[in-house]
DNA sequence: GTCGTGATAGCCT
DNA sequence: GGCTATCACGACG
């Protein structure tokens, strides 16, 4: 059984980008998929603050893809990528101001089966959700759940957790390095040793 | 463990 | 037509 949790406010997510980022590890992306409830806890984030900020996705003005980004803060930006993955990301600030927190690795709370069913390819567990792409596999995320509330319980939201401590570590982002001098900014945020911190990104420091 | 590379298709110029 | 907010696999040793 898991504990009773609240599901993050609007409020939450109308504020400052990379406060929001760091204020996202710990939370609990939850996912009700045919009857199952899978859960991870979020232990990486990255921040994409706004129109002037190169590597976001807003910064070459709204399009079909990324229209999402500049709505109301609290519904998810799911986007396709590499021909074969999808990423989830939150959308943050006032309406109208595109900036979201891409969540890029989580840990397995609940429904742990079901992940391993959706992700065949994983061979441990720290596999499973450990990056963007692999994440939304595991959890059953694409682009039907672009645009959706997560303020509200449905098909995905994002409840308060269990508050332990931890220690947070920020680095550049990953794979952005076409943006310039905003390629280097320290905008991603991860749990200091979790083993569920994607691979490619480096774990520890 | 690290490195290189291929898969694969939507998006934007 | 080039690029991409990724991942898996094989080679190495």
């Amino acid at each position: 059984m898991s504990f009773m949790s609240a599901v993050l406010p609007r409020s939450f997510y109308d504020r400052d980008t990379i406060a929001v980022a760091r204020d996202l590890l710990g939370k609990v992306v939850v996912r009700e998929l045919a009857g199952s409830r899978l859960s991870v806890k979020i232990v990486e984030t990255e921040a994409y603050v706004g129109p002037h900020d190169k590597a976001c996705h807003a910064s070459r003005g709204m399009t079909e893809r990324n229209k999402v980004m500049f709505g109301e803060p609290g519904h998810a930006y799911v986007y396709f990528i590499y021909g074969m993955y999808y990423c989830l990301n939150i959308v943050t600030e006032r309406d109208g101001y595109p900036a979201a927190v891409l969540i890029r690795a989580g840990e397995p709370v609940e429904g742990e089966s079901v992940m391993r069913e959706l992700r065949k390819k994983a061979r441990k567990r720290e596999d499973l959700t450990s990056g963007p792409g692999k994440l939304c596999q595991a959890m059953g995320i694409d682009r039907a759940l672009n645009g959706l509330d997560l303020c509200r319980k449905g098909p995905l939201y994002v409840e308060e957790g269990a508050g332990e401590s931890f220690e947070i570590v920020s680095s550049k982002r990953i794979g952005v390095d076409y943006a310039g001098e905003y390629k280097d900014k320290p905008w991603r945020f991860y749990i200091r040793n979790s083993p569920f911190v994607s691979v490619a990104a480096g774990r520890a420091k």
